[in-house]
DNA sequence: TGGTGTATTGACCATTTGGTCAATACATGG
DNA sequence: CCATGTATTGACCAAATGGTCAATACACCA
């Protein structure tokens, strides 16, 4: 069925993998189909072939990266584990998911600009995190059992939170260099970055969930 | 020097205020030139005439919308208020300025998309941030001095915390909602966010630096 | 009043881009 | 061993795209 040293499941992989560059390299409107084609030193028409349209390479590329994101976070061990440990390593767990995949990270804000709009037909997105969330739910009760964590913490939030701290460091890198002239790609400050905002989730989820720090105007 | 009802200022401006909506809508890749004069009512050529190239149109539209984003920060009025009070507002005018000009997060993402090539270059946008960073650092004196801040924060890193918790909510409104299947448009959760958010980082300024906290492992 | 320079336009262009067609090579099952 | 279906390719295409040219209209200064 297949020319001689020709490897299909091989081929295809190479090409999500060369697409997913090209498309974390320039945004969708940028990517061109001639260039990926290049990147793997095979014709145009094998994209057509096993992907159909520019956009059905995107949404394969998009849906890989989802389920390698997931895979970074899948395995971190919290279990058993106090709840102070289980957070800060959801936290460096995060950081490290992301620090590792650039490409995710263009893709997503990709996907944001163009509101979503694939992300959101995908059933799968959703089932990846809901795990995640039971899993924080679980470790804020823990936390709280303990009586070391405040118990109003919502997981979704306190998710929010952390990947905002982490995602956002690494996806202005440039802007925020160009803003304060401080080179935020250095192995030593990334890592001074991960300590402080460990430290920030942690110190939110130990305070005191005081009426006076959260609304003293009332609103 | 011109023809009967044109008014050069007022052209210039017009192609600035469409050329902002329509980077801002597909990126600089995606956003087509002919599509920004057929929004102007005006001939392709006039983009050119001022602009000189579409990269030309994209840093004239860049620095527009970094003055205006400071403006909205700018007046952030903490003279004589307390620090907490001060942080508040910071918080509050951070994530207001960010929800208001959608546009301006939209043209960020794409600046780091290309490493900030143009950011980079321009030096108004440090001179911009200083100041803030000036402010910010004032506040946080304040703080300490009256024992209600922690010492050892900087006001750099304050200030990347927090605008990472306002604008990542905003940046990544669309995936975060495919990925949780909750509108974080809606107004009050918007509220109930930036409420989070301003506990979360005036709960950061109060608290203990704590060695205990911060490195339990050492590293 | 007539010349000069700017604002503005329609027509045009070379290149690029996403996408298609028809053909070829070949492994495998009947 | 031949028919079938898949992997793979070179050639090609219409449309779109960033950009340019030459011309026109008009306000202002000499």
């Amino acid at each position: 069925m297949r020319k001689s040293g020709s490897d299909p499941q091989r081929t295809r992989e190479k090409i999500l993998a060369r697409a997913t560059a090209e498309f974390a390299a320039r945004g969708y409107s940028g990517a061109r189909v001639d260039a990926i084609a290049r990147r793997c030193g095979l014709a145009k028409n094998m994209l057509y072939h096993y992907f159909g349209s520019k956009e059905g390479l995107f949404i394969a590329v998009l849906e890989r990266m989802y389920e390698t994101l997931r895979a970074g976070q899948r395995d971190f061990a919290i279990r058993g584990s106090d709840p102070v440990e289980a957070m800060r390593q959801l936290v460096a767990h995060t950081f490290a998911a992301l620090a590792e995949h650039g490409e995710a990270i263009a893709l997503l804000n990709d996907e944001n600009l163009h509101k979503g709009r694939h992300a959101k037909r995908s059933k799968r997105i959703r089932a990846l995190y809901d795990p995640l969330v039971d899993t924080i739910r679980e470790v804020l009760r823990r936390g709280a059992d303990q009586g070391i964590f405040r118990r109003d913490i919502d997981p979704v939030t306190l998710y929010l939170s952390l990947s905002s701290l982490a995602y956002h460091y690494l996806s202005n890198q440039h802007t925020l260099n160009a803003a304060f002239g401080i080179d935020f790609t250095a192995a030593a400050r990334r890592k001074a970055w991960l300590a402080h905002i460990t430290d920030m989730i942690i110190s939110y989820c130990r305070s005191e969930a005081s009426a006076a720090v959260r609304r003293p105007h009332a609103s």
